[in-house]
DNA sequence: AATCCGGGGAG
DNA sequence: CTCCCAGGATT
């Protein structure tokens, strides 16, 4: 028995999208959860692809890495769509294209310039392996983006869910994957009694109910009811066995690596003492820690020391 | 399998 | 205050 029975058992009266009660999506919820309750079988998998799909054509986003078919800013939106609210992406998506058009563009940037249209989104190494990334596909793909996952897999920042996701999006090939919206879906319509769900339970599932007609369509669908879902109920994926909580951000060596990057990115350089006493001031911590922060982003590429001085690389 | 990596908005 | 977001890399 799982935990939380009242989100599994909970009876949909009724369903608010955008401020408006929906009675028949309410309706066609509520015959999901019936039918998946017995498993993914022919009826529930014909009653969830209609449900996804008619969310979707009513009240699907419009979002700027939509309206476009290019490859290249397609593999832009994934790479900032890690981990990061699709309405803090959209804004920075749009500057970033906008500044970077192109592969080439991209890769023969200043990295202080790509950081610099990065800031406000966080993770900052997936600018510089996006970066790298572009150099690699100018290099070595005749600066196209490969239409095959396993590549794509292989390039900095690109993991199996990226990967996939460019696939789907920019290509519009069927590929199966796991990303937490898809796994939100899932566990709530297809494991209601379940905890401790395996990843590896729930690709079946995405195989067996992947709308073949149209992936681009489908994958776009499953993130905005995937999101709808969310704000509804309780999140589905605390009864996934890979779900984790974050350490806090205040206080943590990532904070440091932020005020850093931000100091570095504001002047051209600074003198080490200066930069660790700024580092400092911010919240009062120890000179050898800071120090240490500082050689993991000399290390992992986002910054330079030279004579005592600090600056962004290149 | 566990940790680390940013930063902001929602509740 | 807590939670968590279209994950990836490293250990």
């Amino acid at each position: 028995m799982q935990e939380q029975g009242s989100i599994c058992s909970a009876t949909i009266a009724y369903c608010i999208v955008n401020g408006t009660i929906d009675y028949e999506l309410a309706g066609k919820e509520r015959a999901v959860q019936r039918a998946a309750a017995k498993g993914p079988d022919k009826e529930s998998i014909e009653l969830f692809s209609d449900l996804i799909l008619s969310y979707y054509r009513q009240y699907g986003r419009d979002l700027p890495w939509r309206r476009t078919a290019d490859p290249y800013s397609i593999l832009v939106s994934e790479i900032m769509l890690q981990q990061t609210q699709v309405e803090r992406v959209a804004p920075k998506y749009t500057l970033f294209i906008d500044q970077f058009k192109t592969i080439d563009c991209l890769a023969s940037a200043p990295l202080s310039s790509v950081l610099s249209a990065w800031s406000g989104l966080g993770y900052n190494r997936r600018a510089v392996n996006l970066q790298k990334t572009a150099i690699i596909l100018r290099d070595e793909y005749n600066s196209l983006v490969p239409e095959d996952p396993a590549i794509l897999e292989r390039l900095p920042g690109i993991g199996k869910a990226t990967a996939s996701a460019i696939c789907a999006y920019a290509f519009n090939m069927p590929v199966v994957y796991i990303e937490t919206n898809i796994r939100r879906i899932c566990i709530h319509y297809f494991f209601q009694d379940r905890d401790n769900i395996h990843d590896a339970e729930l690709l079946p599932i995405i195989r067996d109910t992947l709308y073949h007609d149209n992936p681009r369509e489908w994958y776009s669908a499953l993130m905005d009811y995937g999101t709808h879902l969310k704000k509804r109920n309780d999140n589905p994926n605390k009864r996934s066995r890979h779900y984790t909580r974050q350490a806090p951000f205040a206080g943590s060596d990532r904070e440091i690596r932020g005020s850093a990057l931000r100091l570095l990115l504001e002047r051209e350089e600074i003198n080490k003492s200066a930069l660790i006493g700024a580092l400092a001031g911010t919240g009062n911590r120890e000179r050898g820690r800071i120090e240490r922060v500082l050689a993991d982003l000399e290390k992992e590429g986002f910054v330079r020391e030279d004579a005592g001085l600090y600056s962004i690389k290149e």
